[in-house]
DNA sequence: GAACCTCAGTGTTCTAGAACTCTCTTCCGG
DNA sequence: CCGGAAGAGAGTTCTAGAACACTGAGGTTC
């Protein structure tokens, strides 16, 4: 990263291994191997690609820590059903999360609209029923496919300043703490598991009545106000929560 | 040829990089390599467990995905610094503890049964494909309604022990830390969104494709041996996830 | 029909090196 | 005193196999 290679002759010092990965990560991004699609066998992998088998088992090694592959023994090797972790223990923020991952993630702005809040939107912002409020609805995309639908709502006088920049480009996130100064320090999140709808499921690119998860959250500022109100829906075969759980017992 | 141990079936076949690591993984246990410690180089390693720097390293990985060694380059490998999540840590666990919202909580035994493992579970528990496993099925009820369907799976040595208590009086964890001297101190658990098959929804009282959380979580002893897999169902009008974020002063 | 056997195809484990890179320390020339 | 060169020690990448183990399919036997 800081010490910068510019020496053109090695350039590339990338190890053959992981360019092997970056190349099949291509070909099951791209669609070229779809989901669930079996490989090649590994020796003719290996042969294809001019290594030896040893070295493309450890190309396969980290596209199946990324969960873009699993090995069957005895079977094969296939493309993994996309499906993210989301480690719950680590707070950070949904793209940053995946993106740390490695995968491609960009969010497409379906809409944004003034409205009146519905009850419990109204009821987490404290606000009174039937406020008006700035509803966004935008998409999450993983390597280009649909990965949540994430419909957030805003007090009208944050969210007349919010409409006013560009959400296609700028995470909300930084919009509200750069142009507004508001800065999200916790958030209470209540997640279950639901029977998607049919307007949810089409924007997904999924069948209506799938299991998904909802996750409804409520983000507040330092001060304790709540500012945004988020209802996030994921389809039930995208997406896995992980934790770590540590008992203590033991010395109690 | 090397020492190939063809004691009986079960648990035999154990790889060799696997019994390095959990050799390793005893040493640092136990305190004999201390945290921050370093170890002896790779090549010395392998040589004093009498294999290839290839074998030894994959042991390594296997380590360094649990994050006790760290390997850095030109330098050595260490004992990792335990320094991973102090804070979140919420000790209860998923599913059970909901007495501590003192509700009524019961357990019902629907049976145990020997039998194969499946795939997951001998993967989860470190098991040959078709080992022997231990099956409990119980069903959780929350003031007299039933609340979750949990079917745990443990390898035949404790399960032998396991199934001569009485499982209807005594907890699980209760028969495994008083009667086997075997203690839980952490597990993982990973939680998807699906639909209920026909067979849980009958025992759960609800009607099969409704949405449901699905956990699957594998507990440790203290030793990192896999000891319990457990498979929960909980449908998802019965059930929510809450919990608190907190954003640290994180610039990213 | 059920149980067993065998076999081809595929992933997994392991060997015995060789060459390379990275970090740190030490030493030499200025 | 400073700055670079050299080297030692450590991890990393890769080769060219060989032997083993798992799965599913198709026969064979009872």
């Amino acid at each position: 990263m800081n010490g910068v290679r510019m020496d053109g002759k090695l350039g590339a010092r990338v190890p053959r291994y992981h360019r092997i990965a970056e190349a099949l990560r291509e070909r099951i991004g791209s669609g070229q191997l779809a989901a669930g699609a079996r490989l090649d066998n590994q020796r003719k992998l290996a042969q294809s690609f001019g290594v030896t088998l040893m070295t493309l088992r450890q190309a396969l090694e980290l596209l199946e820590r990324d969960h873009l592959i699993t090995r069957r023994h005895g079977l094969g090797t296939f493309v993994a059903a996309p499906s993210i972790d989301y480690d719950i223990l680590q707070l950070r923020r949904f793209a940053g999360d995946l993106s740390a991952k490695g995968e491609h993630v960009a969010t497409r702005l379906l809409g944004t609209r003034f409205g009146a809040a519905d009850r419990r939107v109204a009821e987490a912002l404290r606000l009174s029923p039937n406020a008006r409020v700035l509803g966004l609805e935008r998409l999450r995309l993983v390597d280009g496919h649909p990965m949540s639908l994430q419909r957030s709502f805003l007090p009208s006088p944050i969210g007349d300043e919010v409409v006013r920049a560009d959400l296609a480009l700028t995470p909300l996130h930084q919009v509200l703490e750069f142009k507004l100064g508001v800065v999200i320090t916790h958030a209470r999140e209540t997640v279950s598991a639901v029977r998607l709808g049919r307007r949810e499921a089409r924007d997904l690119g999924c069948r209506a009545g799938e299991p998904a998860f909802e996750s409804e959250r409520v983000s507040f500022n330092a001060a304790g106000a709540p500012i945004v109100f988020d209802r996030v829906f994921i389809p039930g075969d995208r997406f896995r929560i992980t934790r770590e759980l540590h008992y203590e017992g033991a010395s109690s």
